[in-house]
RNA sequence: GCCGAGGUGGCGAAAUUGGCAGACGCGCCGGUCUUAGGAGCCGGUGGAGAAAUCCGUAGGGGUUCAAGUCCCCUCCUCGGCACCA
């Protein structure tokens, strides 16, 4: 009979509620133990609830927490909800609730949804970052962004403060473009007699212009910047919500547009985000990702004159100044502001209407066009610093205004747009790198390696790195060019024109310039509003709450901003507050974030590579700079759990006339939204027609030699594959059917048995019933075939537990199962740990009675993966207390290896037989046993045996010829 | 195109430093118990072969007494980036 995991886990859940067991330990109470601060990324409570990817990562981290307090560390493990922003916004005006209320019941269902899988979180220490004392807190730290400059010299987060003071006791100046330097008179380079002083003294400015001077190198700054406005979501996006040129939240079109928003500085971070990664112990293609987003290019600013009566130059970047011989033409991007001065009369036309095209295409439609390059010719020439040569000025859209200066010389020889831009408007190619093997680049490309410099004059028969680093000396020289560092990170869009998220503790005069709002004015609420929907244009649904919205102050009026930030604003820091939920007076006390800080674990999906995870670094170093956290990078260990897959599914592919197609004839395999679900479709390899996927079912096709085919028609290959779970495929997966009809525990095991946590993996609910059997099966060895835990047995009374000692084998069996049960869940290997189990538990069921020191062993290896059943074994054993800081068990290295060994006997590396020896026999014992082998001696008969190889304990190898 | 990860039975997957390929689970086959089994228990299960034996870790080559594991080439799948100069 099943045991009855309902009332079970029921009552263990209860038990662990009332009783705190998983309470963290303050520093001051922990004593002596170490700490451990394993975290998961906490989910955003949608109205869908639970999905059977989140408890994957949960249950890793819940196994581990388990484990370690059981080996006596101070855990911190605790959850949360991250309930402001889009999606959880996006459900309340679909189900017309405002979103406190939707927000609300979806917390709560999340949180019974999680409660239900036995999770051990400290649930006095949960935070919802929609709680006005919560995102008191964000805006704080927003507070401390806006009230701070980033110091290039000691590359940190400073006071704004101490930017005011440097300005007022002029170790810094004002430049023209309004940026701020040091003062070179303080710097000992005392000015050229007769050359004007170009900066200005701090106190030689107005005071409006002193405050944007100051306002300007906040890291929290105001600008007028181009940005993705969506307006399906009626917001507008930051580049890292933009995929393809459609939002990640539900695939809108996005649209660039020039408004005035809230900017976070993190460029000003980009070396140190970038430094700061080989150091941890993140996944290395975690860190490829970031690393690519960061983009941190090295190369050269060249100057080059324009050719005329004025004094034109353009500014390109470079990452090959090696190739300045090779420029025969130069492109600036379209919005380049020079292209309006330097376009001749007869070209204006040509390039007015070029620069109108462009700018009435999407990014989507100049992405579809891939490899067309256009653009046309100013009419102007540049003359290249290295050799005074002319060379055309063109404008063309594959040069992007927003990286490096907005224009490049164009080297056709040696890059591939420019090369094919070349080809297309007839413009010379001249090679100046050759292959350092002495090889012939192909002529149909660009050969973009590196190799060694010709034709190139100063540089020629240099290699590449000392050529770029020559040339660069020598234009330094001739203040032409200089070293230059480009990024492709932007500064982070931090606005929101949306209602559900948290407010900017900013009031705006009106000029429109930022005054933060007093910190003991914090938490600034948000206003309750009956309509909070977007307004279909960039005025936010805050400019609606008339009331909330106009501020008088010392006789002036303010209006608050009616922006807010984004989702990814309150989950930046919310693993800090777990350390102390419930501080008043600061978002975390500096002991205990010393205490905890950094997270040892981290667990969560890969999605968040460059969102959450690098906002959230970033904003850790500005409070680190600031003194605020003690550590410099708040996540030391990363690791993120495979996607679990909708379970196998089988197509066939058909043409418009219904006739089957082998999929191996088939390419181009894709999906497609049919307003009534998702088709699978795809090309005809050869025809290229369309062709449409039928689902298949299981009983419709067979296996064959290579492959799945139709049933009957072998010549039929079909494909089978997993799709991502989805609403609109019907795949997704119910926790609560699942632990309905199996319990937690069993849901736990087979989540962690699909495989490696790391692994993407298909959902197949037919392998579950492994688990339960194996559940009931432990049930049944250590209880007995009672029909359920219903009745209150006295404890003890069920079970089969003898006095006497453990079987020498099965003893030597628990003592590695230990080992291994330990091993495999410090290094995250979940599946093979309880593979282990199953087969100690498979060997425990041939016992008349059961040992009580193996039960007991067994129930505690047990407990982190199955905490419900082992909970209740273990009182049932005649214990009081939870397990859950009993102590892990230890093992004993004299017991783990057998007394006899099975060793493989090779013949020219071919197993021939096995024999068995006693575990301490010496290698010439060995040997002889093994050439003994009646089914060995045959192969040996006759031949010479040149080579006798035992490794020790592992196998024997004879030889022969 | 570039970067990263991967390819092992019918399926999910195991396999320290190169050392018995396929642990463990599902499924399947046979047996047993049963009024019954979608429960339990016992046994079998990579392929071919009556057997001896041979063949097997995407494909091809190499190193080695010995290769899933190391080296070279090719193919395929998944993920990310994608005019970033």
């Amino acid at each position: 009979m099943a045991y009855n995991f309902t009332a079970i886990e029921k009552k263990w859940q209860q038990y662990w509620l009332e009783n705190k067991t998983f309470a963290a330990l303050d520093p001051a109470d922990a004593g002596g133990m170490s700490k451990a601060f394993i975290l998961d990324m906490f989910p955003y409570p949608s109205g869908s609830g639970l999905h059977v990817g989140h408890p994957e990562g949960y249950t890793a981290t819940d196994i581990i927490s388990r484990h370690l307090r059981m080996k006596g560390v101070n855990v911190l493990h605790p959850m949360g909800w991250d309930a402001f922003g889009l999606p959880a916004e996006q459900y309340a005006i679909k189900t017309n609730t405002h979103p406190r209320q939707s927000t609300e019941r979806n917390i709560e269902n999340f949180r019974r949804q999680i409660q239900m899988l036995g999770l051990s979180y400290d649930w006095d220490r949960e935070v919802d970052t929609t709680d006005p004392e919560y995102y008191r807190w964000t805006q704080w730290i927003f507070l401390q962004l806006f009230n701070s400059y980033f110091d290039p010299i000691d590359q940190k987060a400073k006071p704004i403060k101490h930017l005011l003071q440097e300005l007022m006791n002029q170790n810094l100046v004002v430049a023209p473009d309004g940026s701020v330097v040091l003062n070179p008179t303080q710097e000992g380079m005392e000015s050229i007699a007769g050359e004007m002083r170009i900066e200005r003294l701090w106190r030689e400015l107005p005071p409006d212009e002193q405050r944007d001077v100051l306002d300007a190198q906040r890291l929290a700054y105001m600008d007028e910047v181009p940005v993705n406005w969506c307006p399906g979501l009626g917001t507008v996006l930051s580049n890292e919500e933009v995929i393809d040129g459609k939002s990640e939240v539900g695939g809108f079109a996005v649209e660039r547009r020039p408004m005035r928003q809230w900017m976070l500085r993190i460029t000003a971070y980009a070396d140190r985000l970038l430094a700061d990664l080989d150091a941890l112990q993140w996944p290395e293609s975690l860190k490829e990702m970031q690393r690519n987003w960061i983009g941190k290019s090295v190369g050269a600013e060249v100057d080059f004159e324009i050719d005329g009566p004025d004094d034109h130059a353009v500014t390109v970047f470079t990452t090959r100044p090696d190739t300045l011989y090779g420029a025969t033409y130069m492109v600036l991007a379209p919005e380049h502001p020079l292209v309006e001065q330097i376009t001749t009369p007869p070209q204006r036309e040509a390039v007015e209407s070029y620069r109108k095209t462009v700018a009435s295409r999407s990014d989507r439609e100049r992405m579809a066009d891939g490899k067309q390059k256009t653009g046309v010719f100013t009419g102007a020439h540049a003359i290249n610093p290295v050799n005074d040569e002319k060379i055309p000025v063109y404008i063309a859209d594959y040069v992007l205004m927003g990286y490096g200066t907005g224009a490049i010389m164009a080297v056709p020889a040696h890059d591939e747009r420019d090369f094919e831009f070349a080809k297309a408007n007839n413009l010379p190619i001249r090679p100046v790198v050759k292959p350092a093997d002495g090889s012939t680049p192909p002529a149909d490309r660009a050969f973009v390696g590196e190799g060694i410099a010709i034709n190139s004059d100063l540089i020629n028969d240099l290699p590449t790195q000392q050529a770029k680093e020559k040339i660069i000396a020598i234009l330094d020289g001739e203040s032409a060019a200089h070293r230059s560092v480009q990024y492709k990170l932007r500064d982070w869009l931090f606005s929101r024109q949306r209602y559900w998220g948290e407010p900017f503790p900013i009031l705006l005069d009106t000029e429109g310039r930022a005054v933060a709002i007093d910190e003991s004015e914090l938490p600034l609420r948000l206003p309750e509003m009956a309509d909070f929907k977007p307004t279909g244009t960039p005025e936010p649904p805050l400019s609606k709450a008339l009331d909330w919205l106009t501020v008088k102050r010392d006789g002036r009026t303010y209006t608050r901003e009616t922006n807010t930030m984004p989702q990814w604003a309150g989950s930046c820091w919310y693993y800090l507050r777990y350390i102390d939920p419930h501080n008043k007076d600061r978002l975390v006390d500096r002991e205990k974030e010393r205490y905890w800080m950094p997270v040892d674990l981290y667990v969560g999906g890969v999605e968040h590579a460059v969102l959450h995870l690098l906002y959230a670094r970033f904003w850790h170093k500005v409070l680190f700079d600031l003194g605020h956290v003690s550590s410099n990078e708040p996540f030391a260990r990363l690791v993120n759990q495979g996607l679990i897959l909708g379970q196998t599914e089988y197509h066939i592919f058909q043409t418009a006339d219904g006739s089957p197609v082998s999929a191996s004839e088939v390419r181009d395999i894709g999906e497609e939204n049919t307003g009534s679900g998702i088709q699978l479709i795809a090309l005809h390899k050869t025809s290229g027609e369309k062709l449409i996927g039928h689902r298949l079912e299981e009983d419709e096709i067979e296996k064959s030699s290579d492959g799945y085919v139709l049933r009957g028609n072998p010549a039929i290959r079909v494909d089978a594959r997993s799709f991502k779970m989805s609403k609109s495929r019907g795949n997704v997966v119910n926790p609560d059917h699942i632990v309905r009809d199996y319990g937690a525990d069993c849901f736990r095991l087979y989540e962690m048995y699909m495989g490696p946590l790391e692994a993407q993996k298909p959902w197949n609910t037919r392998d579950i019933v492994g688990m339960a059997r194996f559940l009931n099966s432990v049930w049944r060895n250590l209880v007995g075939d009672e029909e359920s835990a219903d009745a209150p047995s006295p404890a003890g009374a069920a079970v089969r537990i003898s006095d006497g000692p453990t079987p020498d084998a099965l003893d030597r069996q628990m003592h590695r199962t230990i080992k291994k049960v330990g091993e495999d869940i410090t290094t995250l290997r979940f599946n093979t740990a309880i593979a282990e189990l199953i087969k100690l538990n498979n060997e425990m069921g041939k016992l008349d009675d059961m040992p009580r020191e193996l039960a007991e062993n067994f129930t505690l290896l047990l407990a982190p993966f199955a905490p419900h059943i082992a909970e209740e074994i273990w009182q049932r054993l005649g214990h009081h207390k939870s397990l859950a800081r009993r102590p892990w068990p230890t093992f004993n290295e004299s017991k783990l290896a057998e007394s006899t060994l099975q060793l493989p006997v090779q013949v020219n590396g071919k197993l021939r037989d096995k024999i068995t020896v006693p575990a301490d026999a010496d290698q010439q014992t060995i040997l002889a046993a093994a050439s003994e082998s009646e089914k060995v001696k045959p192969w040996l008969t006759g031949k010479t045996i040149r080579k006798q190889l035992y490794v020790p304990g592992k196998l024997v190898n004879f030889v022969v010829g």
